[in-house]
Order: structure tokens, then sequence, then C-alpha cells
DNA sequence: GAGTGGTCTAGACCACTCG
DNA sequence: GAGTGGTCTAGACCACTCG
């Protein structure tokens, strides 16, 4: 019925067929809408999508270009805890909840001194009574002083910071690696020492400043991430 | 300069501060344009936006809805192995490739009958002379009678099948999981036995139509994906 | 300076939801 | 039937690229 969805099909179809050479720019907006026999905002709604899906790259003044026919592998998309876990009872244990002194691999990851305070969390996550993740989260001491307020066992700690505690979170880095869980993480996720673990290390930012890294290690005989893409 | 920046940003700020209430839609779009002084199609882009990451939904003739303050996770993407191995020498060596029948669990993936003919393709990708994916691909033979002639080892499987054999993928399901590596690819990738690694499971489609299985294995201690997102 | 993509306007008609 | 989001038009001005 629109008529975007159409363009959108036939532009990919000839990019896919190398129809447009690479190297070499697509015909002109105003002369695709013309082709088309639409107005040039409609032509440019279907070329915005293939950008956003990477079939074509835009540079101003100059034109659009094919991207090439690289393999478009798709993402994995984390999901929080309580998400992939639901349907089963969640259990969330506490196993320390206290301010430390930033040892030097947390001072360099938190961009602190050595021996500044920091919250520690450490926490295990369950479900159906079998512990899957296990978490440490180091927070600068200064920015949330009455963290151990909140009951850490209840409530969702990115909640409490962002909503109540006002922290202004604006980036996140992470990393995912496949790690064998040593004896400590084995316990207390109750596998053989060695077993294979997703490791998340995440580092969230205020601006330019660091307000927490942590570290996930997710049981990988319990879980996989899931994705689908149209190539 | 541009408008819609402010008019996306200011929502932004007032649907993380649960400005606008959850369960009730945000104000009309012409209302939206009206307070921001704008026309209808630029209040539109800054929501498009919001709801493109993940701030709102919409719902046709009822409205535009918070979409509740989730935690966005960010997603991790598989970049091809050329890329994330570029700068240094990257070779691949093909194991096997022949045609074999199909066991009934690869029948069952293929959605096939067992004993149908599969095309295998076993292949180890190295860099700087160190093995890092195994790949282990099995195609549907009959949709590709001709891929042997093709040099496996220099050529990219996927693209001599979309651009030289006219095959259409439509779609791309994958799943990735932490395993531990068992001792026929701990072998071809020269780790002890039990390493950590990725298995990426990936099916592709034409259609209804399964083409291709391909298992990767990726070595746990020589790959890990990355993210950055803004929250 | 000619052509390109980036943004914006003030309308229009439509399919859909909801009371 | 009133209001909503979905799509589209025919213009306009701008910043930018390129020969």
């Amino acid at each position: 019925m629109a008529k975007y969805p159409l363009i959108k099909a036939t532009l990919k179809e000839r990019l896919l067929s190398s129809y447009y050479p690479e190297g070499l720019p697509l015909p002109s907006e105003p002369q695709l809408a013309k082709e088309f026999e639409v107005s040039r905002m409609t032509a440019r709604r279907a070329i915005d999508e293939l950008e956003r899906e990477g079939y074509v790259y835009r540079i101003q003044g100059a034109g659009t270009f094919p991207t090439g026919k690289r393999f478009r592998q798709g993402v994995f998309r984390v999901r929080p805890f309580r998400e992939w876990a639901r349907g089963t009872e969640t259990q969330t244990r506490v196993l320390q909840a206290r301010v430390v002194e930033a040892t030097p691999e947390i001072a360099i990851v938190l961009q602190a001194q050595v021996g500044d305070p920091v919250l520690f969390v450490h926490r295990i996550r369950s479900a159906a009574d079998e512990p899957l993740v296990i978490e440490k989260r180091y927070i600068m001491h200064e920015l949330v002083p009455d963290l151990l307020e909140h009951n850490l066992a209840a409530e969702s700690i990115h909640e409490v910071m962002v909503e109540k505690l006002g922290i202004n979170l604006t980036r996140v880095e992470q990393s995912l690696e496949a790690v064998n869980l040593r004896q400590e993480e084995a316990d207390f996720l109750r596998v053989p020492l060695g077993t294979a673990a997703f490791l998340i290390r995440r580092t969230t930012y205020s601006g330019i400043k660091r307000v927490s890294y942590i570290n996930y290690w997710v049981r990988g005989d319990r879980y996989a991430f899931q994705d689908s893409f149209e190539p």
C-alpha cells in the first residue's frame, strides 16, 4: 500500500545484484524520486532505511554510495536478568555490600586513586533455585553515599542509582568474553571448575566521570544469546 | 542547528524523569508540534528516533506511549572474521569439503531427510599463524551443486553462494553460547581441552527453505565482543 | 557554481482506536 | 465521529562536495 517499501525493496535488489557499481554514487534523491514517481521525501525514506540497515552510506554534498557486499552479521542483545529468567522464580542473594579501598585494578578501570573509597556489591542471581549469574559491582562511593540504605536484594541497583539517587548515566561500555570459571566462581554457581561462562564487563559513565564497573559471570550451560536478521 | 535533536533530547529527558506517566499516551503529534513550534513532520522525526531507541512505542489510532524505564542493555555485533583479524595475515585452511549424507542431527536443523546429500565444509581460520576459528558448515547440496569448484580457502563461501550461485538469503538466525572445547576442537585450535570458547550456531534461510547450518567455534582467549551505547 | 544530501513546512488523505 | 499515528506531496533553504 505504502510506496516507500517498494522503492526500498527495489533498491535493495539492485544493490545486492551490483546493479549500482561500488565506488560510484547511486542516482541522486531527486532522480530516484523522479524514477519512482514520488516526492523526494518518500524516496529519502526508503534510502533512510537502507542506510540504517547498512546497505548504503551518504555523504552530504557528494551522494549516496553502496556499502559493499560485506556480510551483515547481526547483533546479540543482552537482556536484563529478570527478563530472560521470567516465568521462573528468581532470587537475588547479596554476599557482600560494603565500602572498600580501591585496589590498583579497580583504580584503573574507575580512573580513581588506589585507596579511594569504593562501594563493592557482590550478588548472586538465581532462577528456580539454580544460581545463574554472579555479579561484582564497584561504584564510586562519593557518588552513592546512601546506596547501602536500600534493599540491594530486592531492588535493581541500576534503577536505584538512576531514579532514587539521581545519577545521570550518559554512556555504557561493555565487553563480552568466554572464560573458564575459577574455583571461587564455580563454587558459587555450583558447577565444576573450568566450566565455560560468559563474562560481561561493563563500565558506566556520567559525562567523562566513571560511575561503576561491573563484572557478570553468566553460566554458559544455561544461557545463550539469540539473534535473527535479514541480510 | 536542526530542531529535531532538541525536541528529541527534551522528550528523552521527560521520559527518563517520568514527566509522562507510564500507561498514558504522550501528547499527540500535532500537540507536540504546536508546543515546540514546528511542523508535525519535524516532531515525528524526533519521536521516530526515540521509538527506534526503545523509549516509546506507537499504536496507530491510539497514541505514543512511554516504554517504561527498563535498562537498555545494548547489543554485541558479530564482525566478520576478516574484519576483526585485519592488520594481521590471515589464512584459511580447508580440512574437508565433500558431499555427505545428512545425519539425523543435520537433517533436523536443515529440515531435510536423513541421508539427503549435504555439502560439508570444515575450515580453520588463522591469524598470525594462530588458529582462531573452527568452522563446520552444512549446505543443502541441491542448492549449490557447483560450490566445490570454487576455491574455498580463498573465497568467502557466503559471497560465492550469494553472488556467483545466486542464492537469495532472506533470513539468518543465530545463537551465541559459551562452551568448553572438546578434544577435537581443542587440538585444531591448539589450546588445552576444555578451554572456553564462543560457539555461534547460524542457520540461513531462503524464504522458508533452509539453506545452510554453520557452527563457529571462536577461541575465548582471543576474541571479545565490544559494545558502547547511551542508556 | 552546479549538484548533492539534510532539514523543514503546511498542508492532505488514510487506517486505525476508542468511547 | 473525533482523535490518533502512517504516509505522502511540492515546495523551500541550507551546508556541503567537487571539478
